[in-house]
DNA sequence: GTGCTACACATCCCATATCT
DNA sequence: AGATATGGGATGTGTAGCAC
């Protein structure tokens, strides 16, 4: 008993509408980008739920203007040195960002409809190097908004994981967490993850090594002991022969207080 | 520039679930 | 029971992005 030890882990925790996980849009999202992400989405949140209205400048029916203070950001997301440039970077990125939609009629004919999710991103050291300002229009933040389904993300798990898949793959997760057992077709999660449009791992074996394993396998903190304190979901999965159908068992574990053994 | 990692496959071999 | 299809494992290839 003298052996062992208490440890406990500050965590940071943030919502996110499950019905808008990143992970249903481009698979080439960083890390960083969706950590940012992440960060505009808790003050629209926060605005919404009326928690606090601190970094919302302004606010339309058509435009929401809001800031991130740089303070606030995780420095575990950059680089030690380049955080200026790591920012401005995926700043740079981020307003590039698009969720498209596109249908094929039953005569072939394609309709599309593409969405810039930002419409400016603002850095300006000399003037302001305490914010980063952000503009986003009401058809993407109206999206984020239900409140009844949102999910908790853990922002030490997510810059953790070294995989985009993994983290696409852990939103989803986490977005379903209140449920003990769900049911998910090969495509729908191949959707989910943005491989369907593009045409990605039509194979459920290539889907499964490459994508589904690997991920899970990181969720669970298989691959690192010194990790095992840092996880609050544990996934397991079963797909019968021939069927479309994935069968996930999520459990919920306590990561905050864990005892380990010193030896 | 080099080296590393993540990613998206393709291919080969083998085990076994499912079908006839 | 034997044939066939499906899926797992291992390995290799090429690309892209990133760090140094």
């Amino acid at each position: 008993m003298s052996n062992d030890m208490m440890e406990v882990v500050a965590r940071t925790k943030r919502f996110i509408n499950r019905d808008f996980s990143l992970g249903e849009y481009d698979r080439g999202w960083t890390k960083l980008e969706r950590y940012l992400f992440i960060e505009v989405y808790e003050v629209i949140k926060d605005f919404y739920i009326a928690t606090s209205d601190k970094n919302i400048i302004s606010y339309s029916s058509d435009l929401m203007r809001l800031k991130i203070p740089t303070s606030n950001l995780n420095p575990k997301f950059f680089s030690r040195k380049n955080m200026g440039r790591d920012l401005y970077d995926a700043a740079k990125r981020l307003s590039k960002k698009q969720i498209n939609t596109v249908s094929v009629g039953e005569g072939g004919q394609v309709g599309f409809s593409f969405k810039n999710i930002f419409s400016e991103i603002v850095y300006a050291p000399e003037n302001d190097k305490e914010n980063i300002y952000v503009e986003i229009t009401s058809q993407i933040y109206e999206e984020m908004v239900p409140i009844e389904s949102y999910c908790i993300l853990d922002l030490k798990l997510i810059s953790d994981f070294n995989s985009g898949n993994t983290v696409r793959l852990y939103e989803i997760f986490k977005s379903y967490a209140f449920r003990k057992k769900i049911t998910l077709s090969f495509t729908s999660l191949r959707k989910k993850l943005g491989f369907f449009e593009e045409g990605s791992y039509e194979e459920w074996k290539h889907f499964n090594a490459q994508v589904l394993k690997p991920a899970v396998k990181e969720i669970n903190n298989k691959d690192d002991k010194n990790k095992e304190l840092f996880r609050d979901i544990e996934v397991f999965y079963e797909k019968k022969r021939g069927s479309q159908d994935i069968n996930f068992t999520i459990v919920k574990v306590d990561p905050i207080v864990k005892t380990i053994s010193s030896k």
